[in-house]
DNA sequence: GCCCTAACTTGATTTAGATCAAGGAAAAGG
DNA sequence: CCTTTTCCTTGATCTAAATCAAGTTAGGGC
């Protein structure tokens, strides 16, 4: 969100190799249980890239050259059907790995929903890597069976739960990012900006963006959420969210 | 479905360890790369269980001490809110892996749905013996993206398609996975028993039972499926069921 | 500072699928 | 063979969310 990119800036951070050492994502990424020569190797085929928020990062049906970490911002996957009805298969965070190894064609809509930095690594290169290297291949499976789990969770979403609760599902998700981003404790209140529109809450919530603005208001209107603005969320009572979400998995330890 | 097992000829099963060699999802499962010191380690930790349709295999929050291989049968996975409404979120068909190696909590209800044949491995040795065999972490890892693949896509169908296509999507995949397992070739006309009852099949689709017995009928009665009996199905023209289930890539090559 | 556009809200109406309610068929069990 | 139970069908009614239709708000560019 710091870097304002253009053709030009991009060009130049491209040829930027930031160190390892530094990296934010380092403990989560793909690269986290990898030694440092196993970083060196990685680091030869790496390259970082950004995208502007809105930008189309790999379309389906498109050849994609590079896997990348999300380093930086949100991405989008999503999947269309020929009359226009999208459905968004996957939030991508940092440290979250966009790309399929061992296939060349993408199969989801790739977008930068707020500026977004990767740090890619040329394809080939990279799965040649993997056939040497233990760490990245078991890393990459504990990455990927978490988003099996995680789009196990949203099945249940989308089959069987109401619109407010789908709602309450998607902002208990970002609420619990941010609380565990920045660190707070269970019972802190917990504020954050939404880093979707309502168009795509409605496109991962298989709902309309009517109905997601009717549920964002009647949340707020019944005091489960506070809202500031239009994106800008304060969650009073966590506990009480999660009750709204229908995952309240013991009905009441604190109250 | 071929082994009628009550008790004492499971406890026969348990200690008969069938040969590697002569096994029908030797070349799909999560050994399938491994070589013959690699199958022998894994023999060692390895025992065959046989469940009925209908039994338990496993049940959310329980202990469970190994993971496996479904040689035989459908098992379902599936998740279930506190007030009964549930979803199911895999369907495990011979050569698919069940259990997460690093976790011992289950967090889906496992079922068999017709007889299931397991190959089991005992978990801890199994966790082990990954660290040691880049072979079988390779093939878990793509075993795995074959299943978020799946999963995403059913995502779309929970999401955004209607009662009808989301039938004819569910029975496309089934007939799918016989016209593989048969090797008919794509025009064929494909025919099969549903594996799944129609509560089962409404746990899946995120419909009512009630519902999924309409359209089927309404299927039935313009022609792009035949029904023999309650279970028995016929797809005459596959092209026309993917047309029905909104995902004809093409609109048409065959016409 | 004002216009423009993208993002959002709110209301009226419609509809797909849920829910409620009986029955029927067919397998399982005595 | 008859009974029971499980699975399935069909009809009537209801309702949550979609659709259709105006507005309103607020940031960004000129």
């Amino acid at each position: 969100m710091q870097i304002k990119s253009n053709g030009l800036q991009m060009a130049a951070i491209k040829s930027t190799n930031l160190s390892c050492s530094e990296c934010q994502i380092r403990h989560r990424a793909v690269c986290s249980r990898c030694d440092d020569d196993e970083l060196r190797a990685l680091d030869k085929i790496k390259y970082y890239r950004t995208y502007q928020a809105g930008q189309t990062i790999a379309l389906t049906g498109q050849q994609m050259d590079f896997v990348a970490s999300v380093v930086n911002g949100i991405a989008t996957l999503s999947q269309t059907m020929e009359d226009g009805r999208t459905q968004m298969v996957g939030l991508m965070l940092p440290s979250d790995f966009v790309g399929r190894p061992g296939r060349d064609g993408v199969v989801y809509d790739v977008q930068a929903t707020t500026d977004v930095t990767l740090c890619c690594f040329y394809r080939k290169p990279f799965e040649e890597l993997m056939v040497q290297t233990p760490h990245l291949v078991q890393r990459l499976l504990q990455i990927t069976l978490d988003e099996l789990d995680a789009a196990r969770e949203w099945m249940l979403v989308l089959g069987r739960k109401t619109a407010r609760e789908k709602l309450a599902s998607l902002l208990s998700i970002i609420a619990r990012r941010y609380a565990t981003l920045r660190k707070l404790s269970p019972n802190d209140p917990i504020e954050f900006d939404l880093p979707l529109t309502r168009e795509a809450m409605s496109d991962y919530l298989g709902l309309t963006l009517e109905t997601v603005s009717r549920q964002i208001n009647a949340l707020k209107k019944d005091g489960v959420i506070e809202l500031v603005g239009k994106r800008h969320i304060r969650v009073p009572d966590m506990h009480l969210l999660l009750v709204e979400a229908g995952d309240d998995a013991d009905g009441g330890y604190l109250s």
